[in-house]
Formats: C-alpha cells, sequence, structure tokens
DNA sequence: GCCCAGGTGGGTA
DNA sequence: TACCCACATGGG
C-alpha cells in the first residue's frame, strides 16, 4: 500500500510536471557548493553565494582552497550560516584536493556505503548534505531526503512529522528500484511539488497533481 | 518587525 | 536516546 502510493505519486508528479533535469548546476564540484551551502537554506540565497564564486572564478577545488577564510566567507555570505559553511568547506576541500589531486572522479569513487561513510566523517557533512553528493555529483543510487519529502508524506499521512531521514529513506528506497536516474528525479519532483502548491502555509490546493490519487486511496489531505 | 528556509553539531538530562 | 539551541542572510 505504502509501496504502490510511492509509485503513484512518482507517475504522478512526471505526468504534471515532466522531467527536471536536476540538480541546478553545471559541474560537479558546483553541485558539493550547492549541497553544502542550502543547508537549511532558500536556494535564491544559495544561487546569489553561488553566482559570486563563479564571477571570482572560484568554482574550481584549487582555487577555492586557496582562499583565506575572510575570502571564501565573503563569497558564501548571502547563503547564510558563512562561518559553519566556510570551515565544512575546507573540510571537504582538505579532503579533496588534499587527498584526491582536486579530481571529483577520485572523491566519488567506490563502493556507495563507503564513499558514504567518508563524506559522513566530514564535520558539516549529515545525510542530506552526503546523499545529494552522492546521487548528482557521483551518481550513486542513494535516495535523498529533506525537508520537502518530509513534509509532503507527513501531509499525505505516509509519514509521522518527525519521521527520521534513515526511516523514510529506506521507505522510498525499498518500495523503487535502484535507478540513479529515477531518485534523481523523484526528488526533484518532489521539491518542485513542495515549491509550488504543498507549502507550508497551503496544505491542499486544487492544483496538486496528487489530489486525485489521495481521494482514490482514501489519504488526507483530500480524502 | 516577524517568520521562515532543500541541516548539522554540540550540550544537557 | 531525547530534546533544545546556535548558526545568518534575504525575502514575504
Amino acid at each position: 500500500m505504502q509501496t504502490q502510493s510511492i509509485h503513484h505519486i512518482y507517475s504522478h508528479l512526471y505526468s504534471a510536471y515532466g522531467p527536471q533535469q536536476w540538480w541546478p548546476a553545471d559541474s560537479p564540484f558546483e553541485v558539493i557548493l550547492g549541497a553544502v551551502l542550502t543547508q537549511n537554506t532558500r536556494w535564491e540565497n544559495v544561487r546569489m553565494a553561488l553566482d559570486n564564486v563563479r564571477a571570482a572564478g572560484m568554482l574550481v577545488p584549487a582555487a577555492l582552497a586557496s582562499l583565506d577564510e575572510a575570502e571564501l566567507q565573503a563569497l558564501i555570505r548571502p547563503a547564510g550560516f558563512f562561518r559553519q559553511k566556510s570551515a565544512t568547506l575546507y573540510r571537504v576541500l582538505d579532503v579533496l584536493v588534499g587527498q584526491c589531486r582536486g579530481s571529483m572522479d577520485i572523491f566519488l569513487a567506490g563502493e556507495t556505503s563507503s564513499v558514504r561513510a567518508r563524506l559522513l566523517d566530514i564535520k558539516g557533512v549529515g545525510p542530506e548534505t552526503a546523499d545529494s553528493i552522492l546521487l548528482y555529483a557521483g551518481a550513486h543510487p542513494v535516495f535523498v531526503i529533506d525537508a520537502y519529502t518530509r513534509r509532503i508524506c507527513s501531509r499525505i499521512g505516509m509519514c509521522a512529522p518527525e519521521a527520521g531521514y534513515a526511516e523514510l529513506q529506506h521507505m522510498f528506497m525499498q518500495a523503487l528500484p535502484e535507478d540513479v536516474q529515477m531518485y534523481n528525479e523523484y526528488h526533484a519532483l518532489l521539491v518542485e511539488l513542495a515549491k509550488r502548491c504543498c507549502t507550508k502555509k497551503r496544505p491542499a490546493c486544487d492544483a496538486c497533481p496528487l489530489q486525485d490519487m489521495c481521494r482514490q486511496l482514501h489519504i488526507p489531505p483530500f480524502a
């Protein structure tokens, strides 16, 4: 039943919105920066920070790593939490530049579980940041859970509002085939749904692509 | 002015 | 383990 819902949600969202072609970045390295910078932060703010980094010609691991703290913080300031995030970025860059010669391929090569563990060892990189990097920069098959995913699932009664990261991730990965492209699209479609009409302010709306499905399956908020 | 955003880590009971 | 809190900017 839950498995079925997870399949239905995907097909409805895909029909309604089409392929999303995520993540909004031009390179794997930019994915990493975005994944850290978007921690508890709107993407609009992240984009301003990334624009600063790009304009400074710093969208290259070795170049960014060579900046001093004040310079890096000035660039990423619009994304908020700039002291924490600059410290996290230096730790990521230590591994990427120091241990992997700046190569994203080396940085993300290996078994998914061991690459994930390596990422989680970096202070400031938690499960969502690690999984975003794994999926969108490294094409590893992990399903990304975020605040949008949690809000949507809890709205339609698929999980408790306080459901944990691992619990939600397991729910999706158990229901779906291990498919990088699908995990990629699915997460992007959930973000699109959340932004369009599953906002915090508006729990249910007429434009929701899931309303018929919710009614058929007798699940709130449309049941 | 007040609230909130695509999290994470540290402290306390 | 289970809460509680700091972290910071920019937009509604």
